[in-house]
DNA sequence: CCGACTTACTTAGAAGGCTAAGGATATTTG
DNA sequence: CAAATATCCTTAGCCTTCTAAGTAAGTCGG
């Protein structure tokens, strides 16, 4: 487990104080590290990786969508969540099966161990969470998500446009319809 | 560069609003990736990795430390510092040299191309910067700053605690000294 | 129906970060 | 002083993610 020495924290926070620019950006990352390391530090007592506790959640969810859509709810590219479900596919948490007439697309099931770990993980998500924002009042802890939904959609807009990407926005009808393929499979 | 389609936004955003439990966590995650994809593909254009910049954003503002407190300063491990300086050392933007007398620490000092870098980069971080806070008011900048700092220290303590880190808390005084080693070098 | 395009999965390889463990050098302590 | 301990750098190897490129399978206009 990542340990760092009160030390190198206040050596950290020393610094941080110091840097007038991108302070904002800096801060995210480290809470966002900060955020990992706590996770995964309880999730690995369980034999869980932090890469495959990101796909688990969205299965718990409902399970049974497209390998592609489980890309797009992650957020991750292809390949990505290609090596992490071949990964728990290995650990025997999901099944990748097809359906007859398709041989293209590759649909995520959860097994019934897949399932199960679902009461022990959460939990240590809560936790982690009530603990991060713990001597926060609801109100701050609100406008902070609000900030952050505001710049994620500030950066998504950005990054679009760099790309070149004129493509039509989809309605929100087709992607109920694309997300619909996933049964709510609660436990 | 990353590209993700409109449709994928759109999907996760869909999913992101149906999740009850750890949604500050993620979007947290996915504000720093943002941020990081958004400075990545304009240092890119200059030939800067991101792993770089973390680094040198630091020894801009004062060269000359040992290895180890770049590591701390940087919030990262030693063998993560150790390969990039490596790779710095190789492109010609930083050199690694001891003191008579000390065979142990490595200072790490910005050759005149790695200082040059400075002016083309930093205006880079700014205008992601102010990209992603378009439309927040300072008054929500600022609060959002200070609960991600009040975030990063429970999660700190909590680590500390978790990794049985009873070791005594250095003072601020002796932080200083060991930062001072640091020559501020402004241009 | 057929060729062109698009979509979905896969493979290969690299970047960035981490842990674990090793070697060398300082420092502290008996 | 010498032995034990601590510190700093390095090596090795894994995990997560990405990009680039390939392959197979559906879809659609002519």
């Amino acid at each position: 487990m990542t340990k760092r020495s009160n030390l190198a924290q206040v050596i950290q926070h020393h610094w941080r104080e110091s840097v007038p620019d991108d302070r904002l950006a800096h801060l995210i990352k480290d809470a966002s590290r900060g955020l990992g390391r706590a996770l995964q530090m309880r999730l690995a007592e369980h034999g869980v990786s932090f890469g495959h506790w990101t796909f688990l959640r969205i299965l718990w969810n409902g399970d049974g969508m497209a390998q592609r859509a489980l890309s797009d709810m992650a957020g991750v590219m292809e390949p990505t969540t290609f090596s992490a479900v071949k990964a728990m596919e290995k650990l025997g948490y999901v099944e990748r099966r097809q359906k007859p007439g398709d041989r293209k697309q590759v649909f995520i099931h959860l097994t019934p161990l897949g399932h199960s770990l679902k009461d022990k993980l959460v939990p240590l998500a809560e936790e982690v969470n009530a603990i991060a924002v713990e001597g926060l009042e609801e109100r701050e802890i609100i406008a902070m998500r609000k900030a952050l939904l505001a710049m994620i959609d500030n950066l998504a807009r950005d990054e679009a446009q760099a790309a070149g990407d004129n493509r039509r926005i989809p309605s929100t009808r087709e992607v109920a319809g694309r997300l619909s393929s996933a049964q709510p499979s609660r436990k």
